[in-house]
This record gives C-alpha cells, structure tokens and sequence, in this order.
DNA sequence: CCTCTGCAAAGAGGA
C-alpha cells in the first residue's frame, strides 16, 4: 500500500543489529492523510482492500466526515532511506510506497519494503535538468538557477541536433531538417556569428551518426519509437522531457564524445530519471541509451572495439533509487529554502570548469561553499536584498509548483469550474504537417469557457493531463472548433494551463545579474546612497504643457534615472515617445519596454507617431513573439529564423527596440545595450522585473501611477511593491507628476479624480471636459435610450450566479453595443472591460468580433471612446480581485465619452467604495 | 484572480 503524511515530529534515525548484520532505520512520525492500495497486476499480497488498510485508521481520503486521528503514526525508514530521513523536517509531506504494515506493541504501523520508494514533498515536481546538474554538484545546480543558461554555441547546436533527431524519428527528410532548424535558430546564430552553412555542417556530422545508428535497428528488428515526450510523475515527483522512448525504453542524445565503454554517471541519472517517469506511465524499464553523437567509425571504443555512438546500459533498482533519493534532497532543500553549499555532493572543485564562478560568487554573496570564496562581499544592505528577493521569487515559484500539483490534485470538472481546463471535447481529426507535426482538431461544447487563449501552450489529451495520453501542444485557433499544433497526434478531448517557472527563472536572473554585474553606481542609486544627477538642459519639448515638457527634460537630462508620475489620461504615452524622440535625435540608442505586451505596443504606437521622418523606419525593432505583438505591429517584429547575419543586422541596426520586461530577460535581449530604457506603467512592475529591462541600459526612466496596477504576483510579499514606487519616495527630486488629464469628460473623471487622486486630478483643456459622444461624427446622443444618454450610466443586472463568468450580463452587454451602433457608433471605439478571463471569452462570444474585449489588466494603459465594465458579481463581492481598488480606478478610467457599468446593485453596494461609485454612476 | 513567457533542454572541456 502507499503510504502518505504529514511528518509530525523529529526524526530519529539509528542503527540496530538483525539478522543481516548492522543495518541503519529511521523512524517518522507521520500524521497521515492517505492510504492507497497498492496497484499489483498480479494480485500479490500488497493489493489488499482499501478498507481492510484504513480500517482503525483515521483517513482524509475515506470521508469527509472522519476527524484526522491526533495521534501520529510511526513509518519506519529502512537502511539507504534513512539518508531521505535525513532531511525531514516538521510539515513536510512524506510518501512511502509499498508499504507494510505492521503490529508494534498493539499499535499500528508501516515499514518500507525492498519495492518501497521513499518521496520527500511529493507534490513538489524537480526538473530532471535539475537532477541531472545536482549529482554533477549541487553547487552547479544553484549556479545554474541563479544565472540562467547564457548564450553559447554548444548550447545552440545541441538544440538544433536534438530538433533533427525528433524530426528524423518522425520520418523527415535529414536534409530538409536540418536546413529548416538552423534557419529557424537564425537570430541566435548571427549573435554568436555562425554561418548557416557552417552549423549545417556541424549539424550534419552528429545526424550522420544518429542516422546511422538508426539504419541498424532498422534491418535488425521493427523498432517503435517516439519523440520527445513531456512526462510529469505524481508519485516521484519528477518532470521532465525525455528526448525519445524506443521500446518502452529511455534514449538521451548527447552532442558530445565519449570513448569510454560506459555512459557517463550524470548522464545515466537523467535516462534513469526517464525510466521512473515511464515506469509510472505503464512501462517497465531496465534499460537505457545514450547516444553520443561525436563518436564516429575513427574513434573505436579502446576497450570494446565499438563503432556506434549508442551504448545500452541496464538500469538496477539501486539507480532508480539512488535517482529518487537525489530528487528528495532537492525537494526538501527548496522547500526549506537552503542554499545548497557543494558538501551535499562528492564532486571535487579542483576538476570543475566553473570553480572560478563559483568562488567569486561565494564571495560576493558571502555564502559558504566547498570551493571556498574570492573578492569583496556585497556590502550588508545588498546581501539582504538579494536573499529577501529570492526568497520572494522562489515563494512565486513554489506556487507555480502548487499549480502542477492541481493538475492530478484535483478532478476534470473542478479543473473545468476554474477555468483551468476545457473538458469533453469531441475530437474530430488528426492531420500529419510538413515536418512531421500534426495538426489535431476538436470541437468544444457551445459556451465553455476556460482562461486558455490562442497561442497558449497547453498539455493536450485524451482525458487526464498526466495520467492519459498527454502531449504539450499549441493553441492555433480557439473558435467552437479547437486547433492545435503538436509534435505527436493525440485524440484529444481535454485541454489543460501548462504552468511555466519561465518568469521565475528570469526574475531570478535579473536580481542576479543587477547585483552581481550592475555597475557600482547605479546601485548606489537603488540603494539610496547616491542622488542622481542631471545634466542642464535649455530646449523646451512641449510648449502647451509645463509638467511634460519638465518630464521630458528631465528624462532627457537624466544622468542615472528619472521618475514621471501619469495618473490616466495625463500624457505618459506621448511624454516618453517625445522623449524618446529626443534621444534619439542625441544619436542615442533606447530600450522601450513595460510589462504586458499591450502596454508595449501602445507606447510603441504613439513613438512611431514621433519618429516619422526622424528616423528610418527599419531602425525601429519590436522584439517579441508573434501571437503577443498586435498585428499593426507584426511590420516591425524581428524575426527569429532566417539569416544569421540579417537578422543579427537588424537587431545590431536598430537604434529603438521596445519588448516586454519579461523579454528583456531573454537570452537574445541580454546581449544587447542601451543608453536608456524607458519602462511604460512600471508601477505594475516587481523590482526584478523592472530590473530585467533596466539592467540593459546605462541610464533609466519608469513611468507609472501606482494608484493603478500594482504587481502580479501569487503570493503575498517583497515583490508587491514595485521599484517605481519604491523610488519615487527614495528620490522625490527625481520625479515629475503629470496632472492635467486629456482623456475624460469631467463627469466620467470626477469619480476617479476624488476617489484615488484627492481631487488634483483635472481635465487639461475645457474642450477636454465638456466631450461627449456628439461630438463624434455621424453620432447621435438622442438616438440612445435615455438610460444612456448621460456620460455616465448604470445597467443593474442580477447575474447568473455562476463564479467567474455571467452570460446575463454578457447578454446585456451584446444589446449595449447594439444601441451604441445604433446611435452611428464604429464597434472599434466601444470597448469592454471584465474582470475574469472566462469573462472576456464568454463576452467575445456574445458580441461583435471588433468591439475590444478584455481584462482589466491588458486595458491598463489604453482609452476607448466607450467603455463598458462588466462586475461579474452576483449576491457578493467576493474574491481578491475586487478587493485591490486600484483595479476600479483602471477601468473606470479608460473611457473618453460614454462609460456603462454593467453588474448586480446589490452586490456592489455591500462595500464603501463600489456604493459611492454606484452613487455616483446612477446621479 | 489578474500578467508575462517559444516549452524544456541544450553543453567544448578533465582527474
């Protein structure tokens, strides 16, 4: 049976003597939460009935009425287990498999068996990337997380032969692949300065010996194969990408040599790892290959006279579990937060490439390790943010982890209820691409709604994500017809959200890199120590308006970094594309950057407007991918794929590059620089996220309200205040406020302007002021029904009740926008704003596909003639989305003329702030 | 809950 708990005490562990000789037990007291029968095929003695093992056991699995038993139960740990013992600590999870219970002294209890596998937090899922770097060193494994992989050549071709192997197994043609894989690396390949025909080359050697290799199995007996399969294991604790299964079996490439007769010790753990991960999947593995793709016929193996590149080696159950007890250590070393020190492992510093590195960041962050330290420690106030910071973003990432669990942890329909999966879909066809990927179609009941979005990357398959037959699939078209894109034909009928440590990993880098590579005085800036500085600057910008054009010349001047303060409608987007421009005309090169891609393209947009005729078109870059840049953009996207040297041309010749903050982080962007980075709403930017984008450039200027957006982050802590913010109060003298707003009619601002601002906020012009939508060609304010012939108005609807979305009020909302087009209005300046991404897609379904629908998150940023809000509340206001009124201010501020809210009065009028703006609303 | 993100894995070199 499997065993699972909460360890409710210390651990003892101890030797005793049996029959054997000395052999090591620990003893955890574990508070359990489940007990399982034990999946035997064979109906051996460990598939006894559930009940029979719960019995006089209080189980959270076998009723919800069964009050936990207080008293914990004893699990004994037997001999290698013990080393996993070692590292448990009151509150982690504990999983033992095939268990066997046991009458001590009248009580129960349970003792692993030579089956038994041992998992510390199970529910925590360790890369096997990241096991396979722990038993090189533990030390490497951190290195690795803290700095990220940096751009190489090595690295880039090991990708592009991976990618031709995944090709050939799927029966494309060696040379179509390999032309199309290095084009498709174009952009990575011009920053390293690699010819394609070179890499062609290079490529081509390592397939020959793939090739090859395959030809044999081939003549010899029908193998069957498949490609790079993505595997997560509930039980172990593990995921991870296994480059091709043939037989059942695990084969890991490597572009590299080895002319010994056995694989590699690390390189055996990671197939090993693939072995566990298939095993729960149905396999039964006792082998592995390593394909080293270096060895040739030239290079005979000198001890067995071998020519492949393949050596199979059997896997024991001792590796398998030697590869869970490495996983455990990882496991319980990122749940309590420990820096691994390098005395974890046996590796020996003086053999190790990175010794340098390691020392010197020993050093700098003064922490202990077996290579021992170089250089200066940071000083004290600089070690303390970087360890509060990583423990906020490692907080971040074990959410991100939580996220994972959910996928087993909790069924289709709750997974469907919280949007996070579309279910019962009707699979209708799978179709072989060119390249041999598949295109697979299904077709969703009408209405389901989920906050999947096209372009998403989604765990696709035939009815449970990890369980079934599951592939990592993307979103190509999300119509009642679902397409989707993968590199195996599944039938599928359920979508899940694929988490992604993607953000973490590269807030991580950027905290990194700003303190261990950023230039003394800027952090003197960060830090407060130093004031920063401006250069004198005579020229005026903006002639009309005093606040700007400081702004602007502040930016302009700005030797460290300046500050600008835009509450809505105030200008911001223009003030920094005029900046910009000024810059610019210096000869200077700049970084524009914000966080959402919506934000970015805005800003983008009105620079565009500035630099006409100032610069060439072609020196302006937009860096991103292509379902995130809005389509007027796509014109300016650097593409990846192509020529090396085109495409590192275009990116090398533009002297502005605008992407988002996350993007910065990227290892593309990382080797660019700048003169300045300007970040757009940087009020709802974390400080490594801000980071990643500033860290870029010599000098920066952050742009925001934090009356607005703060930060998303799931958990509560350091990363909720953003830089910007932060600064403005480190450094007033650097900041500038902009206070007269363009946007609103005054009775649509007077809410916001009272509410969130103490009444500074004012229209700029009294044209501003008095718009409404008659002045609008072709537009009628007498045509609308009464009800909304104000500039601001109040739909009262009851709502469905359901959670996250509310067909009545979409219902409502569709006949709005007919009276809005009625009365001579485009659907292109009506726009709605929901809370909820179920919300949004449960609208777009409704109405018109040209009116904007969106969250208020992505409408932060932008204005629209009309705006209607959707509260998708009914009875109560709950959840935490409505509790950050910053939100409110958003999106009661996005409109310029007509602004509708739609949602249940009642609802809303159980809190103070919603009741005034209900008040207000319904005057 | 909201956002972002080509996923994950890619690796010369040696005692």
């Amino acid at each position: 049976m499997h065993v699972r708990g909460t360890v409710a005490g210390e651990v003892e562990v101890r030797s005793v003597s049996t029959s054997y000789g000395e052999t090591d037990l620990a003893e955890v007291p574990l508070q359990l939460t489940a007990i399982e029968a034990a999946a035997a095929p064979d109906g051996g003695p460990e598939s006894e009935p559930l009940a029979a093992a719960v019995e006089g056991d209080s189980v959270a699995d076998s009723g919800p009425n069964l009050e936990p038993d207080p008293e914990p139960t004893t699990v004994t740990l037997w001999n290698k287990w013990t080393e996993s013992a070692e590292l448990l600590e009151p509150g982690m999870e504990l999983l033992v498999t095939n268990a066997e219970q046991d009458e001590y002294q009248g009580e129960t209890q349970y003792k692993t068996t030579g089956d038994s596998y041992v998992v510390v937090e199970p529910s925590f899922l360790v890369n096997v990337t990241a096991i396979r770097n722990w038993v090189e060193c533990p030390r490497l494994y951190y290195l690795n997380k803290l700095s990220g992989v940096p751009l190489n050549y090595p690295v880039v071709k090991g990708t592009i032969v991976h990618e031709v192997f995944g090709d050939l197994l799927r029966g494309r043609d060696l040379e179509e692949s390999i032309d199309a894989r290095v084009d498709e690396h174009g952009l990575e390949l011009g920053l390293l300065g690699e010819s394609p025909d070179s890499v062609a080359e290079d490529v081509r050697e390592n397939a020959g010996a793939i090739e090859g290799w395959l030809e044999q199995g081939r003549l010899t007996e029908e193998d069957s194969w498949r490609s790079e399969q993505l595997l997560i294991s509930e039980t172990f604790g593990i995921r991870g990408r296994a480059d091709a299964i043939r037989r059942g079996a695990p084969v890991e490439l490597k572009t590299g040599k080895n002319l010994k007769k056995e694989p590699r010790f690390k390189d055996k753990v990671q197939a090993a790892c693939y072995a566990l991960l298939l095993e729960e999947h149905g396999g039964d593995v006792d082998t592995g290959t390593l394909l080293y793709t270096k060895n040739s016929a030239l290079d005979r193996n000198e001890e067995t006279g071998d020519l492949t590149p393949a050596k199979d080696f059997s896997m024991g159950d001792g590796l398998l579990k030697f590869v869970v007890r490495l996983r455990n250590e990882i496991a319980a070393m990122e749940t309590s937060g420990d820096i691994p020190t390098g005395y974890e492992g046996s590796a020996k510093c003086e053999y190790c490439f990175e010794q340098d590195t390691c020392m010197v960041v020993s050093g700098r962050l003064d922490q202990e390790s077996k290579a021992g330290q170089i250089g200066q420690a940071l000083p004290d106030e600089e070690l303390e943010y970087f360890e509060r910071f990583y423990r906020a973003i490692e907080e971040e990432r074990r959410e991100v982890h939580r996220e994972y669990a959910k996928l087993w942890e909790q069924d289709a329909q709750e997974r469907a209820d919280d949007d996070r999966a579309l279910i019962d879909l009707e699979f209708v066809e799978k179709r072989p691409l060119e390249g041999g990927r598949w295109e697979l179609r299904a077709r969703r009941e009408g209405g389901a709604t989920s906050k999947l979005r096209e372009g998403d990357l989604v765990l696709a398959s035939d009815g449970h994500p990890v369980r079934g037959q599951s592939e990592l699939a993307r979103i190509e078209r999300l119509d009642d017809e679902i397409v989707l894109t993968a590199d195996e034909p599944v039938e599928v009928t359920r979508l899940d959200v694929y988490p992604s440590e993607l953000t973490t990993d590269r807030l991580l880098a950027a905290l990194h890199d700003a303190l261990l590579k950023g230039d003394e005085r800027r952090k003197d800036i960060l830090f407060g120590r130093a004031d920063p500085e401006f250069e004198e600057i005579e020229e005026t910008f903006i002639d009309n308006n005093a606040r700007q054009n400081e702004a602007v010349t502040k930016a302009v001047g700005a030797k460290d970094c300046a500050l600008i303060h835009g509450p809505p409608g105030t200008g911001k987007t223009y003030t920094i594309a005029r900046a910009i421009r000024a810059m610019v005309e210096r000869g200077e090169r700049v970084l524009l950057s914000a966080f959402t891609n919506r934000a970015v393209d805005n800003a983008l947009e009105a620079l565009l407007e500035q630099l006409e005729g100032v610069i060439d078109e072609e020196r302006i870059v937009r860096v991103g991918s292509e379902s995130g840049v809005r389509d007027d953009m796509e014109p300016y996207r650097l593409e990846r794929a192509g020529d090396p040297e085109d495409r590192l041309a275009e990116l090398q010749n533009a002297q502005v590059v605008a992407a988002t903050t996350a993007t910065c982080g990227s290892r593309i962007m990382k080797e660019q620089s700048f003169d300045a980075a300007l970040v757009d709403e940087a009020a709802q930017l974390t400080e490594p996220g801000t980071c990643a984008a500033i860290n870029l450039a010599e000098r920066f200027v952050l742009v925001g309200d934090h009356e607005q957006l703060p930060p998303v982050v799931r958990a509560e802590n350091d990363l909720s205040e953003s830089l910007f913010e932060r600064l403005v109060d480190l450094h007033p003298e650097a900041g500038v406020m902009l206070d007269r707003q363009y946007r609103m009619n005054q009775r649509i601002q007077a809410f916001a302007s009272r509410e969130f601002y103490d009444g500074k906020l004012r229209p700029a012009e009294p044209e501003v002021a008095a718009r409404t939508l008659d002045d609008l060609e072709g537009v009628a304010r007498a045509d609308l029904p009464e009800h909304l012939q104000d500039p601001v108005s109040f739909v009262d609807v009851e709502g469905d009740g359901s959670r996250y979305t509310d067909s009545e009020e979409a219902a409502r909302i569709a006949e709005l926008i007919e009276a809005y087009e009625a009365a001579g209005l485009e659907r292109s300046e009506i726009g709605v704003i929901a809370p909820f991404r179920a919300q949004v897609s449960e609208i777009s379904a409704h109405v018109p596909d040209d009116v904007a629908v969106d969250t208020v998150d992505r409408f932060q940023g932008s204005s629209q003639e009309v705006i209607v809000v959707s509260f998708t509340a009914t009875g109560s206001l709950e959840g935490p989305i409505f509790e950050d009124y910053r939100r409110i201010n958003v999106a009661l501020t996005r409109p310029k003329r007509a602004l509708v809210l739609v949602g249940d009065s009642n609802a809303l009028a159980t809190d103070p702030v919603y009741g005034r703006m209900l008040e207000w609303a319904r005057r």
